[in-house]
DNA sequence: GGATTGGCGTACGGTACCGTATGGGGCTAG
DNA sequence: CTAGCCCCATACGGTACCGTACGCCAATCC
């Protein structure tokens, strides 16, 4: 009889572990994201992570697959199998990354972007990831009418917006922010 | 007579281990300045950093300062003193941060704002460095007539999209690139 | 119930840093 | 000539890692 229970937990897989080093990898960037801090959160030694790793570059791996995984997944859902509702869609799309709300995924992908800065593996994980969000957007662009190359542009647009909005921090600049943030939106998507 | 001459250039001062610091900043990020590793390309040791620096934070300081000062330069002489050419210097904006070209500057930004997602200090010279390039990006846009709450959203959307722009892989999305490069700053800028 | 295997602990050598203490060489002033 | 200062080298102790070798125990299989 093969228990498919989740064992004991007291057990470390490897979904533990890459789990963990996204948590650490958003917090504290790539060279923060070492072996042996991470046994220490989980209360273990190295020893373990070297019995489910092959070295720190395999773990490395394992993390950019599961973000790419996940990140296709996740535009998936929010652009597809809702006609009529492209416009909405659109604006989820930028209301996902407009800080405030989901905080971790922010930190994720900006920790992503930087690594892929650096190192040829990450650069292609992004490149991945963006080609296929911008091929997402511009799929509900043309619904909405637009010209292909506009449809192009506006999902460059959109997608380079809410990216280098997270990496700014202008929450002081003045108190009317939130309606800015609205009109950018609007002109992103609509007009 | 005290001799103003750059001495002999053998001998290292601040400045020079300022400039190596964000050079060394752009290309490894914050966890890839070490002091021993300056020290290397100077072809020195680090008893000499030890006299010019208090220690590691000292230099760091040193190198925000300095970027902010150069920042906030460099955005007056784009923003300033051409009465009539507001569009002209807006769209010299956005093209300053075009990837390709300037990619050393691109380069210290982006790894200065990962800086400031895990410091106060450096985050503090981000939000000013942000407040002072709105505020001039707003003027140029109030100049040419707009209403000052769309001249601050339109500022928003100019300096997220560029920043953005330098986050994301799309060179290759599609060969008319620098066409929808075109139309998104024209829609940012104009229209 | 002995042998095997999965999962982890222990211990080790090696590297790359930080910061300090201290010494020394060269230049300048008196 | 010598005293002093600027600038750097040397040497040291300490920390935080990586990766490996190996030992241990509990569960499983025949």
């Amino acid at each position: 009889m093969t228990a498919a229970k989740p064992r004991s937990r007291t057990q470390l897989d490897r979904k533990d572990w890459i789990e963990s080093a996204i948590d650490v990898l958003a917090a504290h960037g790539l060279d923060g994201l070492r072996v042996e801090v991470l046994a220490k959160n989980f209360g273990v030694t190295k020893g373990s992570f070297y019995w489910h790793f092959k070295d720190r570059q395999d773990l490395f791996s394992a993390v950019l697959q599961t973000w790419k995984d996940g990140r296709i997944r996740d535009i998936n859902k929010q652009t597809t199998g809702a006609p009529g509702k492209e416009r909405e869609q659109l604006h989820h799309v930028i209301e996902v990354y407009s800080a405030n709300r989901n905080r971790k995924g922010i930190s994720i992908e900006l920790a992503v972007r930087d690594w892929a800065r650096r190192d040829a593996q990450a650069a292609a994980v992004v490149e991945e990831v963006d080609t296929y969000r911008l091929e997402c957007t511009r799929k509900l662009f043309v619904t909405l009418g637009l010209s292909d190359d506009e449809a192009k542009s506006r999902s460059l647009l959109l997608y380079a917006y809410v990216f280098g909005q997270s990496l700014m921090a202008y929450d002081r600049y003045d108190p009317k922010v939130a309606d800015f943030r609205r009109w950018i939106a609007d002109r992103i998507v609509s007009d």
